[in-house]
DNA sequence: ATGGCTACGATCCGTAGA
């Protein structure tokens, strides 16, 4: 089975890059963020013409995440229970019995801003989330954009980023609290060439000089890690006309 | 040099992303 989530950056914008990239990697499993609209506007024909289903849970112009699916889509439950948010962030579906949650954390703007504080209060109740569900389903998936670059190494450039939001201290603890749970970044399951990354700055031409963050992640429980064959970040769909500025970070179980 | 793109929804600029 192969997973895959992609940070799209506008669904309506993105979507030809989408069915393009559906056809060419034949993934079985995505996790969309940035939607940026309304489940009214979801390009449900376009995505079933594609040969996928989908559970969304969108809003107009911010946030907006999506499981798109080449199967069956059940138990679909959107948000985190107890944590009260207008902001469309989380989606879970179960997919060939494993439970995959597709997750839009929160950027966090700048150390110490109330959207920083908002991203901690957030990183703390999705691991209460995560600690119940993967009580309930021991073969369990979360992938999404983190908005977090876990270790210097997947930092372009660590010393100007040192300190700043997304590698900030707290903002890490808050993801090795994730690990804490038994989930493993898939990523590092692997030896990996160095200098990958999946987002680059859309500015000062910041995909051309690899100028960019390891931010989109899939964890695994320890039951599909051991199932994990491959791990992989695609830069082609970031070469391409108007793109967005994340790449799909892909996953393979046996 | 604190900018630099891109998307959106409001108007032709402000907000947000990372």
């Amino acid at each position: 089975m192969k997973l895959a989530s992609w940070n799209v950056n506008s669904l309506k914008v993105r979507l030809p890059h989408l069915v393009d990239w559906l056809a060419n990697a034949k993934p079985d499993v995505v996790c969309l963020q940035e939607l940026k609209l309304e489940d009214s506007k979801f390009p449900r024909a376009e995505i079933e013409a594609a040969g996928y289903g989908a559970a969304h849970s969108g809003q107009k112009t911010y946030n907006g995440v999506a499981i798109l699916a080449n199967r069956a889509l059940d138990d679909v439950a959107t948000g985190i229970p107890g944590f009260a948010d207008e902001q469309k962030r989380v989606i879970a579906a179960t997919v060939s019995r494993v439970r995959v949650i597709c997750v839009y954390c929160p950027n966090g703007q700048a150390v110490g801003s109330e959207k920083y504080d908002y991203k901690l209060r957030w990183f703390a109740a999705l691991r209460e989330y995560l600690t119940a569900e993967l009580a309930r389903h021991p073969e369990l998936t979360v992938l999404g954009d983190f908005n977090v670059a876990p270790e210097d190494r997947d930092v372009h450039d660590p010393k100007a980023w040192e300190g700043q939001v997304h590698v900030s201290e707290p903002e890490r603890a808050a993801w090795r609290a994730l690990l804490a749970l038994g989930l493993k970044d898939r990523f590092r399951l692997f030896e990996q060439p160095e200098k990958i990354y999946s987002w680059w700055d859309y500015r000062m031409m910041g995909f051309r000089r690899n100028a960019g963050l390891r931010i989109d992640h899939v964890l695994l429980s320890a039951p599909l890690a051991a199932r994990c064959t491959a791990s992989t970040v695609d830069k082609s769909p970031r070469k391409l006309e108007r793109p967005s500025d994340h790449t799909p970070a892909i996953c393979e179980l046996a």
